[in-house]
DNA sequence: ACCTGAACACCGTTCAAGT
DNA sequence: ACCTGAACACCGTTCAAGT
């Protein structure tokens, strides 16, 4: 007992990022079964630690649930990006290309989506890094409606107040469908999609008869 | 000890109502700290009964939820619906009624919207009730819409395909507002005025130049 | 029929102690 | 510096028992 064998690598107690381990078993466990399941000592029993480590790298489970908002803005911004470098460059394909990406990130990770848009209010001053993830991504559409001003295709006006508007759209198009609220539009992923294209057209062109 | 004064009327272990005001402390508490505060012991504590009293009355936690979240859906289609009696009959300022009720709820019960529409997918089938107060504040916006196509002012379209459009517009500004994500457009209630005003006048007449 | 009180399992958080 | 194990307060849920 004085010695432990050598073969058992002691590891130095963790593999080095337990910060990061643990923002991903939380991203895990919240897939897996919403927030209900996104309990701290799981989140730690699954990084392979005890639970009481977590303490080490976050002041409380509000402050890793805010490292995984921020990480999923993150990956939502990313989506996007992609999304905007494979699209044409008029602008309602690329606004289309937005919607896509931001719905379809709603649906392949609904329980992330919501905790990344629920209840973060009070705290969202005192969270800076939060806070610039989110911009990233509004700074996204806020772009694509500028340049859409330059060709031509945008009517005038304050980019980042057109770029509010959209977000809105988006995001309520998002929400709705994840809770099942808009069946039967989204019964399937080509009638989501198609849902995702009305709503992106009636943006450009207006509900009002001309 | 044998027995009780008299003058503490015994009250009949409730005042026959217990399921209602069990509601109502859910939506206080709710109100005051959020959904962290919205705990069944405390909410039995405040309704004046034990702990396990609610069982009496709810099957388990969710229940309660999904009875708050349909009084929820309640209020709203009662704001809505009071704000389009006093709308004039043109369909913009109609729009415009409806979405200065659904945004303003939001503002005046942030927490209860956020309950309302987080994460009952699952279980929503399984509750017809919430269904149905859900869908008396869909049916609002799609009258409007269809008596709008009467008068000419809204183009052709099944009228619940742009209600759902409608809807997912109002709900991404109701809910992106108060999470905050949309500042300095929301610092000030006449800021929120104008940029739910701005939001309509954008749908109705497209992002679209022409 | 409706409510109470004790009991159980489990979670967030703290802290003295280990390496 | 980083992690563990015991401990505390508190919550959801159950159940035998009371009226």
């Amino acid at each position: 007992m004085q010695k432990p064998f050598e073969e058992a690598r002691p590891k130095p107690y963790h593999h080095g990022d337990l910060r990061n381990a643990l923002i991903e078993a939380g991203i895990e466990l919240l897939a897996e079964g919403g927030a209900a399941a996104l309990d701290l000592r799981k989140v730690a029993r699954r990084a392979g630690v005890s639970h009481a480590a977590p303490y080490r790298h976050f002041a409380d489970k509000q402050a890793l649930v805010a490292a995984i908002d921020e990480r999923g803005f993150g990956l939502l911004a990313e989506r996007i990006r992609l999304g905007l470098e494979a699209a044409p460059s008029d602008t309602a394909a690329r606004l289309t290309a937005i919607a896509r990406a931001y719905v379809g990130f709603a649906h392949d990770r609904p329980w992330l989506m919501r905790e990344m848009f629920s209840g973060l209010t009070v705290e969202r001053e005192t969270l800076p890094d939060l806070m610039a993830a989110s911009k990233d991504v509004y700074y996204q559409y806020a772009e694509v409606i500028r340049a859409g001003q330059g060709r031509g295709e945008i009517i005038d006006g304050e980019p980042a107040a057109l770029a509010s508007v959209l977000w809105s759209l988006l995001h309520g198009v998002a929400m709705l469908t994840i809770e099942g609220q808009m069946s039967p539009y989204v019964a399937t992923p080509e009638a989501l999609d198609r849902a995702i294209e009305y709503s992106i057209d009636l943006l450009i062109h207006g509900l009002g008869r001309r």
